[in-house]
DNA sequence: ATTTGTAAATGAACAATGTTCATTTACATT
DNA sequence: AATGTAAATGAACATTGTTCATTTACAAAT
């Protein structure tokens, strides 16, 4: 009789782990085709249906597995974030804080640059935000992490001296906003239309301008 | 003879006149209807419908006086702009362009907080861009002719021995950048998510940071 | 006064969108 | 073989931007 119920029990087990393992399957099913479309076609041609169509399934089955477009668009924003960090890790090699500071810059501004429709998702774009508020969930757990990278980067340089006078969590911030407008900028075609000298090195160019001024706050001996 | 004709082209340069005035009054009808509806309602409230229906005209006729959607949005766009330039320009009494500089950079910031949507649709969405590209027009004099008035106050900073071994346009650039990544990341609530001690006070915490460096890289007499 | 010609306005129609939902299908459990 | 539930369907709805044959309005010409 125990034994019974115990094969039940795990035959039950089996099967409905295996469902859920498929219902996991066709969810990165959807995301993946998701992300094609958004990679290759841009947002606007990224609809439902022909989500639904590239995996030969119906609109509707979409629904079952994501509450709504918003909901797939966070998703690939969250992969985004992913991809984000793991090109970050590269730069804990670097052990002076303010080298590391300067080339995390430069890596978040060439994955602008070589993703910039997934850029603008992960932090322009309204729509990962109002999932979250539909979730009613107030942290936005990938952009915390990313930006305390920078935080701990930037504190390590001011426990070395640099930045005297500074606030930590503003001047981070500050670095920040610093980059993301250059790449917003270049994403929008704003410096294109601008009438700059050397429109393709700007992006490069304002960045280096900044550093110099990030390098006059440090120590003096 | 000489007369009647004369008569007759006087008449018909009155009516073509009367019409031609008749029809830039209903194009900016049309106008002031789309901007109450994106003021009021917001970006994804303000369809052609719409619109035509504020005004009591059917949707066809919008396009008698509008190319399509992203010309309507580009003519807002120019609006704020307007806007933008006259709020800075104000600040042409601050003699000193150290001070001034400083000053252009929270009225720009104060604009985009009053203003989120329009800043957007100024110097975020891709739509007023597309319109240029669509008539084959590649200035976006709009953004060069705010660029120039900060490049201008720079340049003067310059001659005041400031910011040595800098360069004008890309340094102007990066103060761009800043300004417009603080007030993007506002806009599109990257800022509220991301679990700061004081984020409404942020966008002008960090600017101020910003000012320390930039102050930093003043003439050392 | 009547016809004519053109500019302006209409609103139906098209294709596409996000989303919902009653219905059907598939399939493990009884 | 019957049952119950999870999964998939596809038609339907309300919107969207845009087009276009048709109608309307009205000044000019006869």
């Amino acid at each position: 009789m125990f034994i019974y119920i115990c094969k039940i029990l795990l035959d039950n087990m089996g099967v409905s782990e295996r469902k859920a393992k498929e219902k996991e399957e066709l969810k990165s099913l959807i995301l993946k085709a998701a992300q094609k479309l958004f990679l290759e076609k841009g947002i606007e041609q990224t609809s439902i249906r022909k989500i639904a169509n590239e995996i030969e399934y119906s609109p509707g089955t979409v629904y079952f597995y994501y509450k709504d477009k918003n909901d797939i668009l966070y998703d690939i924003h969250s992969q985004g974030f992913r991809k984000l960090s793991h090109e970050l890790k590269v730069l804990f090699n670097v052990s002076d804080p303010m080298e590391r500071i300067i080339a995390l810059g430069r890596v978040y501004l060439n994955f602008a640059i070589e993703n910039p429709d997934l850029y603008d998702l992960m932090f322009n774009m309204k729509a990962p935000m109002d999932f979250l508020n539909s979730i009613h969930q107030q942290d936005w757990n990938e952009g915390i992490g990313t930006f305390d990278v920078l935080k701990t980067t930037i504190n390590q340089c001011m426990e070395k001296g640099y930045f005297k006078g500074h606030e930590l969590e503003a001047l981070s911030f500050s670095v920040w906003s610093l980059v993301h407008g250059i790449a917003s900028l270049n994403i929008s075609q704003r410096i294109r239309g601008v009438n700059l000298k050397e429109p393709e090195m700007m992006v490069m160019k304002s960045y280096e301008e900044f550093i110099m001024l990030l390098y006059k706050g440090k120590k003096i001996y």
